[in-house]
DNA sequence: GTCTATACAAAGATAGAC
DNA sequence: GTCTATCTTTGTATAGAC
């Protein structure tokens, strides 16, 4: 499971298979099926939704204890930056590629990966909403500092750089300080 | 060659048979390989460049024709959104999905979005640059539009909803309207 | 030179031995 | 109940018929 959401965010779903899971997880090929009788897409199901509730902790570690706004959010985007360079671009969003791949593809996986966003989304505006924000604007923001960040990995990823993460930083505080002024 | 690009858009690199492709444009198997001798790389490879090179004259058509910077990036924005909804969420960016899936896996499809990814930011430089910015100033307000675009097409059509796009055309206005403010 | 037919490996899935 | 061995399909790639 844990070796499952570590290839399925560098290799995507479809560039995943299942021998290589359990090869990876030194577990028994067939146990796979033990524990996950729906198969590949019941795995790949439940590692959408584990890994990706799973950060949704990352509020609460940058934005909750944060002096402010601004700082909380430009804390936010180094953070991802340094684990982008740290992990040699290879770690970023846990369950970026697989939502892109099965968007148009797989219903149910699309409905997961739907719902990891949602309680992002939800998470945050509520994080934001205790700095002063209208709860749309906090929602409004949330969306945007995930969309950033999403956007930021795949330039990152594919550029070897840290810039777009530097300059979508700059965007989301640019957005941060005119809706705190009202 | 066109079949190629759209089943990669949707289905990503590694979930694209090259015998989907024959299929899909009607063309024997035994000619693929006589058009691209390298297989499936060199095809995802010429696809990845010629696709997103052709998305370069977004540029023209959106951002050079505009009256002022804040109305050519919201139309920009108002497009994109257009788009994923009339095609029921599925064509956004042409080599997203594939970028993610060959950043840590491949190096030389890696290397392709990459190309394509500079190379729009040198057009959206460029360009930024005639509404009076700086150099320095119209590179990270490309990148924000594109990284927003990016991220954006990701939240949108797991979600099915347009809102992330809006949020995020929001956002990089507030950028742009900071950075011509000097 | 085009294309059909096939080779060979790897995918997902299952049956049956222990 | 765990896992090995196998089945079927699908993937990429190629050889050879036309």
């Amino acid at each position: 499971m844990q070796a499952s959401a570590e290839l399925f965010r560098r290799n995507g779903y479809t560039g995943t298979g299942l021998k290589q899971i359990t090869t990876e997880a030194q577990a028994p090929f067939g146990s796979l099926y033990h524990f996950f009788p729906g198969g590949k897409e019941q795995l790949g199901d439940e590692v959408i939704r584990s890994s990706g509730m799973l950060y949704t902790q990352l509020f609460d570690i940058y934005l909750t204890p944060a002096p402010d706004l601004v700082s909380g959010i430009e804390s936010t985007f180094a953070g991802a930056g340094e684990t982008l360079v740290e992990t040699g671009y290879a770690d970023a969003c846990p369950i970026a590629t697989v939502a892109l791949e099965v968007a148009s593809t797989n219903e149910r996986l699309r409905e997961a990966t739907a719902d990891v966003f949602t309680a992002w989304i939800d998470k945050g505006t509520e994080t934001f909403a205790r700095f002063g924000l209208s709860a749309e604007d906090a929602r409004a923001l949330t969306i945007a500092v995930v969309t950033s960040l999403e956007g930021a990995f795949v330039l990152c990823r594919s550029l070897r750089s840290t810039e777009p993460m530097a300059a979508a930083s700059a965007t989301v505080v640019a957005r941060a300080r005119e809706l705190q002024a009202g």
